[in-house]
DNA sequence: TTGATTAAATCAAACGTTTGATTTGTTCGC
DNA sequence: GCGAACAAATCAAACGTTTGATTTAATCAA
């Protein structure tokens, strides 16, 4: 095996040559997915030599595979939403939080993202192991809240399709990072871009929960619904 | 040039060889990608030779080219939600009924939109050519609905971020197909699993259709939300 | 109905290129 | 000198594409 290298312990002093080729490798697998990109193009852009690659991450697939694992852990977003104590309205607002602050970031951590969203369709298999691990804990909690603030018992059928629909919203923005801005130029782009749809997404949430709610014949408290403008 | 046939009149009588190839290309790409779907799995899947892909669609990009465009037709989706007459839950309603619709059908159709699902990730370079004109009336027309329910004068940003959320719910149901399946098992095999996702979504985007309405001061007429149970 | 003619369709084989991975040789700090 | 880090050269395999020959189907004078 070529093992050469601890990838959890990086050598102290090499010209912090794993680095740039994780970064290259998020920008590259999430621009043109794996099979488009090459050990050559990967070594090129991250300014190191091709053999680097075999060297700190064994081949391309544990290459990729570091470049999917290493920056993921649901347990920052959990937080957001998870306090038992927290009105639904918050929590909702702290469950799209989590959504929204790869966006507010820099260009690498919305590539991380779809570098994630593109898993899902290419499925090399880590998602079985990883996405999976990683978006379960965040669909159970939801449910947990959903169950919570419903007075329910336990999560049936139709809490699952709500669960999945206000996640749904939360995913569309990055699926369609790019489209979006097509059809409706300056939704992605305007200033304050990014905390207009954090309110249309609560609001869209809120409206969706509610209306379960009526239709479980368990109204729920109105809370503020549109306090601020 | 190998232009010996014109894509667009298939000639009469061949054995369905470009047939076979569009349905395997349809088939291969939407499970393994372009880069992944070598030209040797391609005719072999389709019980082709290889140079018949050259023969009959110029090169690989051809063959990926016509898969992706040809059975693509927004008309009829108009078609179902577009008459002013309707009233907004059912036009809503059939606006849903068309993002249902592949996945009552056949596998084929159901491969059919995630090729075009994966285009977006992909990008390449079809998608701004070919999808976007496919998607786009489909915005359009949705947003002169909640328009005119919505009784305003025209789309402003926050109606542009509403027309997004109620497409992704749609979107969300194929992007999500599998993975849905993991998190939460039976939303999308159980016995009626398309009429019960075809309910939710209705009743979530009447919610938040009618939430914007009160949040613009504009209350709607409550319609029949929750008429069956 | 024949038999020759022509074009369309299919085929096996091979082309040149690119891929991921490996090996070999060099450089540098210690 | 020694082992880590890097660069260049090299490998077999897989890739998309092309080629020339072969088979199939349609056309038409006799």
């Amino acid at each position: 095996m070529t093992l050469s290298v601890d990838p959890s312990r990086p050598p102290a002093e090499n010209g912090d040559a794993r680095a740039r080729l994780l970064q290259a490798a998020i920008r590259l697998f999430a621009h043109q997915g794996y099979a488009k990109t090459s050990t050559r193009e990967l070594a090129e852009v991250a300014q190191v030599n091709v053999a680097a690659i075999s060297y700190y991450f064994g081949d391309k697939a544990g290459l990729y595979r570091a470049a999917f694992l290493e920056p993921m852990d649901p347990t920052e977003d959990l937080a957001r939403f998870t306090d038992p104590a927290l009105p639904l309205e918050q929590a909702l607002a702290g469950f799209y939080a989590g959504f929204l602050e790869p966006l507010r970031q820099g260009e690498d951590a919305r590539l991380c993202t779809k570098l994630h969203l593109r898993e899902m369709l290419e499925s090399t298999g880590l998602i079985e192991n990883g996405l999976a691990r990683s978006i379960q804990p965040l669909h159970d909690a939801l449910l947990a809240l959903l169950v919570r603030h419903l007075g329910l018992e336990r999560a049936d059928d139709e809490l699952q399709r709500l669960a999945i629909c206000i996640e749904g919203l939360g995913v569309q923005l990055h699926v369609g990072l790019d489209i979006n801005e097509d059809i409706a130029p300056g939704v992605n782009t305007m200033p304050g871009a990014i905390d207009h749809w954090h309110g249309t997404l609560l609001r869209a949430a809120l409206a969706m929960v509610q209306a379960e709610a009526q239709r479980r014949g368990r109204p729920l408290a109105p809370s503020s619904t549109r306090s601020p403008s």
